[in-house]
DNA sequence: GTCATTGAGGTCAAGAACTGGCCGCTAAGG
DNA sequence: CCTTAGCGGCCAGTTCTTGACCTCAATGAC
């Protein structure tokens, strides 16, 4: 407990915790002498995390950016809300990042006392899936069990759920996660089946390690994401949306926010263009404009917007009867 | 760099990244003795972090959840995994941790070198507001700086936009961050008014620390969230809504999914119950459900999708003319 | 300008901690 | 039965750490 390794952690969790020490507070809190501290520091600073400190009265030490990340040392609540979010990235809203998300959530998971890990539970059920109609949510439990399944090599058992809806226990030598348009597969060797397959991951519940440890085979396919696409023939269906709108690009801007491109048309005129899977967040973006638009394309979106209106106004007690 | 106290850093690393190690593999890396190895984990034990062993052939060592969370060690991909998913949950979807997540992302921010806070910026245009029309997102870099002063006590200047448009330049005594109803809010000792004041978040730009620090005033209020709600007099409108469907519970529910609740009616009638800030969710689950429904309320709600009906049947060339 | 405060860093000697061998032991799996 | 792997005691040599004392350099207040 007196260790120098251990006080290196206290120091660099203080630094994280506050910005400015003064030194000689830093040095009673580790039970130090001052000038021990200043070893410390500089112990710190061989390790690569720069600290800066500030001479004179008032002077103190504080902890900058350096070239790689120093361990975070981070408190229940914090993990908490790290785990969240974390899972909320690897739920895939922003590109590129969910298996780096993955990878995070799988760590923290791993070491987290069993207390948060209620406490996430307990938020799970107020969490909302990340984005709308953008495919079936994963429960985190299951992406971080076989996450880690795969990341350490270990055998893993589970229900499937195939395509016709028929439930069979599979036994598999989990290879890699791959997330692909907003949703997550499993590629892995399947034990009984003496083959690889990929698993769509929403359809896979009850992950259980088994613990047998395994040596990784080759995998037939240039990479996992490959092997995945080629596995998949039905894509999710894609909508390049294109409407003119008949209001300033600036005012529909600020309701399409980030989801598609505004260009502008004319003085009061612009055009939308977004790529979608379903088409529900055009119509309701459309809505929310409340200017009038044509739209230019997919046909399936005029048919769309239009059932929609001719039902709203038929239950609303409006004209355009059945 | 041959510390004690580096290798149990980066032994600590090590079993975070990869979860089993056998003993002879992770003593050849650290560049020990397997003897001081056992001796290092030992370490890492007193230090609070459990680390079990497995013996016998294909034995290892692995991290185990202990009473506290070890100082985790990321890498960069996953820091900025990391950072977005905290900026997300500091958005606040999920109610609560709102507060937490900020102070998470401010320790990350700070340390963080600045080539991954380029590949941040680089991925926030990608990114989507948490929740649609729940209010203005705030840009990152303005929460973490105000959250960063507000912790390390350093005064701080901004322009602020009053209500009425005004642009004014501040200079505060930043005392804390509050997160209230999808808004935050900074509230903090005004110095040249010479009062408390509260500030909202999304209406403060260029925040920029002063260096400056001051010893914490007392607040005159019992807390600061009790400081804004006193001086918030229009909360955002908030709408009950509830919708008779004409459609199975079960098929509302799988719409809707956590955004509201699903009441069973009949057999094939159910009651949808919301609080939403906007009318525009609403009505837009109400289109993607694809039923028949009868708004019991607000009546806001009926005129606001009869618009919406009047205007899609009329853009698309439908009944109901003008 | 003067002065107190605070960080930086050299040196030293005593003491503590660390290291790598060596040992015998237990556990797990082929 | 044998091999592999973790556990931990012991020991001796080495290294590191620590606090004390010192001088110097910034910095801000008076």
């Amino acid at each position: 407990m007196a260790n120098t390794s251990s006080r290196t952690l206290r120091l660099l969790s203080l630094l994280q915790t506050h910005r400015y020490w003064p030194g000689p507070e830093l040095s009673e809190r580790l039970g130090v002498s001052p000038r021990t501290l200043r070893r410390d520091v500089d112990r710190l600073r061989e390790l690569g995390y720069p600290v800066v400190a500030h001479r004179g009265v008032d002077g103190g030490y504080q902890l900058a950016p350096g070239a790689a990340l120093p361990p975070l040392v981070v408190d229940d609540e914090e993990a908490v809300a790290l785990a969240i979010g974390l899972r909320m990235a690897a739920q895939g809203t922003v590109a590129g990042i969910e298996e780096s998300a993955v990878r995070a959530l799988t760590k923290v998971v791993q070491v987290m006392p069993p207390r948060l890990r209620r406490r996430i539970d307990a938020l799970r059920s107020v969490t909302v899936p990340a984005a709308w109609g953008a495919g079936p949510t994963i429960d985190a439990d299951v992406l971080t069990a076989v996450a880690q399944a795969c990341r350490d090599e270990e055998r893993l058992r589970f229900s499937y759920r195939a395509r016709d809806g028929e439930l069979t226990a599979r036994h598999v030598e989990p290879h890699r996660l791959v997330s692909l348009g907003r949703r997550w597969y499993l590629v892995a060797y399947d034990l009984t089946r003496h083959a690889w397959r990929s698993f769509r991951l929403d359809r896979l519940a009850d992950p259980g390690s088994t613990g047998e440890r395994f040596r990784p085979r080759d995998l037939p396919a240039e990479d996992a994401a490959a092997f995945v696409r080629q596995g998949i023939n039905t894509m999710p269906a894609a909508y390049d949306v294109e409407v003119l709108v008949h209001a300033p690009a600036a005012r529909v801007r600020a309701a399409v926010s980030r989801w598609g491109t505004v260009e502008e048309v004319g003085e009061d005129r612009c055009r939308l263009l977004m790529t979608v899977d379903g088409l529900e967040w055009p119509a309701m973006l459309l809505g929310a404009v409340g200017a009038d638009f044509e739209i230019v394309g997919p046909p399936e979106l005029t048919a769309f917007v239009r059932e929609w209106g001719a039902r709203f106004l038929r239950v609303t007690g409006g004209a355009a009867g059945v």
